[in-house]
DNA sequence: GTGTTTGCAAAGTGTTTGCAATTTA
DNA sequence: TAAATTGCAAACACTTTGCAAACAC
């Protein structure tokens, strides 16, 4: 299997780092070794919706030690960095986006499940103009979804 | 001052407080007094946005002696049986609206603020499909506002 | 070195629950 | 009287915070 052309998973693992490097570098946040393995997680090319649980969790398994409350800060972080989007669709827990361009979401409250609609797909017509002295910051729609 | 033509503020509690039980029999709640003391305050004629704690708060003020796990309790029967209807806009608090009617809101966050939209208004167009074995169940939309 | 970040454990917040006492029908 | 409801206090789930040790630059 020659090096030049197929990467090992280190390589792999590596880049995906050094990729997480840079980004981090880009919006100005320290590289720590813990915000590196987030990101690597975070980032990887598809859109993903997490918790703070369900990152803690695949991280820990991933074997990567991170403590819940640095998971907590660093979505915070993330999320003011403008890397991730917050999302209110549940009342009893927090959802971050990595897909932070113009979206909708499906959401399946049985099973707490997220799922993106394209920007394109939906169109909201007719926002009536807020309130004196307030101006639009955004529209979000949910489409609550339920087993057929 | 006749009695006939014009009625006094008790009267006018009294009246409240036969709507109140009518409501709540119509519905299959037993009216005990706290529910009718906080179906007074609810359904009053005006939309009204609550929380939990706002409402407790507003039944305190007003003299009726009702626990706060006994207005959450509420809250949730008066959603179940169809009088309210909870919205999910702040990942803090839950807000329950006494507009069960078709509508959507402004929400202001940094005052914590909800205002309806009249259901006319605004138009969702091309929501596509659910995925595979679900069905659309609701489409909730939240214009985020800001101070301007 | 110096300022930032982490992790723990403790505290905080909104909400739910177990259960004895009370109330409704 | 029988069944439903209440209120308290404790339990809960999720999230934030204070602070000493560890780390990045």
């Amino acid at each position: 299997m020659p090096r030049q052309t197929k990467q090992t998973a280190k390589d792999h693992a590596a880049d995906t780092d050094t990729a997480a490097v840079a980004r981090l570098r880009a919006f100005g946040l320290r590289p720590t070794r813990q915000r590196r393995e987030l990101a690597g997680l975070l980032f990887d090319g598809c859109d993903r919706h997490v918790t703070a649980e369900s990152l803690h969790d695949e991280a820990t398994h991933a074997g990567a030690r991170v403590s819940l409350a640095t998971v907590y800060n660093t979505l915070h972080q993330f999320t003011e960095a403008g890397l991730l989007r917050q999302i209110v669709v549940d009342a009893a827990r927090s959802y971050f986006d990595t897909n932070v361009g113009d979206h909708q979401h499906f959401f399946h409250e049985e099973d707490g499940l997220l799922i993106d609609i394209p920007s394109q797909t939906i169109a909201v017509s007719n926002v009536p103009a807020p309130p004196e002295g307030l101006a639009v910051d955004r529209v979000d729609v949910v489409v609550r979804v339920k087993r057929a």
